[in-house]
DNA sequence: GCCGTTATGCAATAAAGTTGCATTCGGGAA
DNA sequence: TTCCCGAATGCAACTTTATTGCATAACGGC
């Protein structure tokens, strides 16, 4: 998804210098059609060029505070990570199957959040509105019709 | 919330037996106006009796299992608990503020979802689907103001 | 090349939850 | 009542995920 981002340009009009291990975890997360955990992110950056995991989790601390990337956390314990909101990339809701850990990205129209009421009313400052489906996805599905 | 929930009723259709710990856990539970975290749960009912802490993990787990409680994990490391949804007790949105972790019911009618194009078209079981809104809370807002 | 800033590495530590196994409790059968 | 069995609890060790402190290395302007 999202290959119209220009990353380079993203970290820069963030402030950050646009460095070879932002820009590889970048494309990482850019690359892969569902949200990563860190320790799966490194891996793949590990694997051509070694890294410590430290730097890989305040690469996404940073990418996370500067809304380049979105942290997702379900239900299973490690947080998953993909592209933030952009001009080329419409925030959507995001499935977690309960039975595999798998989070996956879900068309941007498949769900639409009346959200008028809310800001109206709403006494503190608001910045995302997410939204989250819990369920069992396709193959867990065929797994368990299986038995 | 939720004083019209029969507590012993509920664990008793849930096929659990209603004794000391989980009365008291789900009390707690329901008696608060917001989800608490699992430590927070442990040091109330601790504190009238003595109790492990792995029991109460066991038996929040047991009750989120049967849809008696519902975990709401956040950015925040640890999980919350609040009520499930039932007949006294719509589903509805959870605010979860950045800057000091406080976790907020809101009203069910604040937001509404349309639900029907994704109930349509995904190819897996839906269970749940969850409105998480993030931001900054009143106080915190009022706090960093003063600044 | 020098020097302050920023990035990275490494080891220790922390937080939250889980597991294995031993012990105790509680309720029905004898 | 006593015996027994399954469910519930306790306790210690462990796991997973993430964070912190401090030392070293790389980068970029001068
Ligand atoms: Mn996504
Ligand atoms: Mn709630
Ligand atoms: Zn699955
Ligand atoms: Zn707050």
């Amino acid at each position: 998804m999202c290959e119209l981002c220009d990353y380079n340009l993203m970290l820069e009009e963030a402030g950050l210098a646009p460095n070879d291990n932002r820009l590889r975890i970048l494309e990482v997360i850019g690359a892969n059609a569902y949200p990563l955990t860190a320790a799966e992110i490194f891996a793949v950056i590990d694997r051509t060029k070694p890294v410590n995991r430290v730097t890989v989790y305040r690469i996404l601390d940073s990418l996370v505070q500067r809304r380049i990337v979105e942290k997702i956390s379900g239900s299973s314990r490690a947080a998953h990570y993909g592209l933030a909101p952009n001009d080329n990339h419409l925030p959507h809701p995001h499935f977690h199957c309960t039975s595999c850990g798998l989070v996956d990205c879900l068309a941007p129209e498949t769900l639409s959040v009346d959200q008028d009421r809310l800001m109206k009313t709403f006494a503190g400052e608001i910045e995302r509105v997410d939204v989250r489906i819990e369920g069992t996805c396709r193959n867990c599905l065929k797994l368990k019709n299986r038995t």
